[in-house]
RNA sequence: CCAGUUGACCGGGUGGCCGCUCCGCACGAGGCGACUUUUGCGGGGAGGAAAGUCCGGGCUCCAUCGAAAUACGGUGCCGGCUAACGGCCGGCGGGGGCGACCCCAGGGAAAGUGCCACAGAAAGCAAACUACCCUGCUUCGGCAGGGAAAAGGUGAAAGGGUGCGGUAAGAGCGCACCGCGGACCCGGCAACGGGGACGGCACGGCAAACCCCACCGGGAGCAAGACCAAAUAGGGAUGACGCGGGGCAACCCGGCCGGUUUCGAGGCAGUCAUCCGGGUUGGUUGCAUGAGGCCCCUGGUGACAGGGUUCCCAGAUGAAUGGUCACCACGCGGGAGCGAUCCCGCCCUACAGAACCCGGCUUACAGGUCAACUGGCGUC
């Protein structure tokens, strides 16, 4: 915890139906545990948002996965940047993977989206 | 000690570090105010099934939902408990088990209609295919008439069973025992149980076939409903006037109203004026003090009821109640030791996540605890 200003509350979650079908419009990475979408948006401070499917299992293994996503999106939190929204879709491999190698994969996911469009994703009109 | 039955209960623990949500208090900030908010402290924060959404309620709205009849649906031994139930408790009857105990859609078949497949001669009212007996005839192979319902065979079921007597052969034809029906008597609130004169036996099963009887039931659901803020009409409220027929008039009749009909009471429909504003999106509320929980006393076989004391015990809304690390229990595997035990490794544990709230039912579930009881074996 190097950077002072990493805190969660900094991170606006997403709760609107609309934000996610935007974000779904946007670039993604796929890793084992997660698929992670981001969007450029307007609002100043990085939006976060959830989505685990109910193929993906029974109720309590959905809260379990989005609670650990959830807790890695914290760790990782220097990694988001302003004026983009992001939404990480949850798979079954969140469950079992051990929680260091879970951070690891989010941090590197994210550079990995932004470095392979540059700066300025696809940006609404 | 082993095997089993029933009931009740638990369903990982402790400690770091970092977080989420709600409530209360304090301080600070903003605001005329209601109030909003930063920080700090204290406290609460998933289940026995939160699940399936199968019943029953509370609550809310629907055009006022009252009465009767009918239709439809549900329930169905008896008594009790409950707000209510298709639930629970206690009995009764039937079936299973050596037993503790378990299981049962268990009202009515002389109110009526219907069905009883296949097989079989015959499936509901008595009848007679083979075989049996008697008489007559005979070409000696049988044929005709009559008797009888014991034997054979079919079936889930064939019109009481067994034995003796009886007979031409037989038959409740007679008798004994068993079964069945049963006036009446006794016990019980009742379901029902016990006895039973008498009756030679008649009255089969199916109501998860229609039906009959008794009782219960309006519909939709918190995305109910109420309010606030943003954006457009076909919407709503109030007031006035008013429609068709009859009558001089007062007045009467007329259309529609949550299965249908009738009755009762009431409402709605047209035009104009005024006022308010829908659908949709976001927010607030409903929204957590309740048929509430712990403990104790009293009554009751029990479900439960009454009284006392004490507690406040989840309120999210892309949806909080967590993430991670260490240790310890528990379990499994391996090793050492006669043994108590010790060491190492693994799983770091089942079913499963509140969504308005209660009472039940059903289904899922790793492992474990306690109590009572039953049947064995052993010891004193």
């Amino acid at each position: 915890m190097t950077a002072v200003p990493d805190k969660t509350g900094a991170l606006r979650r997403l709760k609107k139906r609309s934000e996610f079908l935007r974000a779904a419009r946007g670039n993604r990475a796929g890793r084992a545990a997660f698929s992670l979408q981001a969007i450029g948006t307007e609002t100043a401070e990085p939006g976060i948002g959830f989505t685990v499917t109910k193929k993906t299992g029974n109720a309590p293994e959905r809260n379990r996965i989005r609670r650990r996503l959830r807790e890695a999106a914290r760790a990782c939190a220097g990694g988001f940047q302003p004026r983009h929204d992001y939404v990480l879709v949850g798979r079954r491999e969140a469950l079992s993977q051990p929680f260091g190698k879970l951070v690891g994969e989010l941090c590197a996911a994210i550079k990995k989206i932004h470095a392979s469009t540059g700066a300025s994703p696809r940006d609404k009109q």
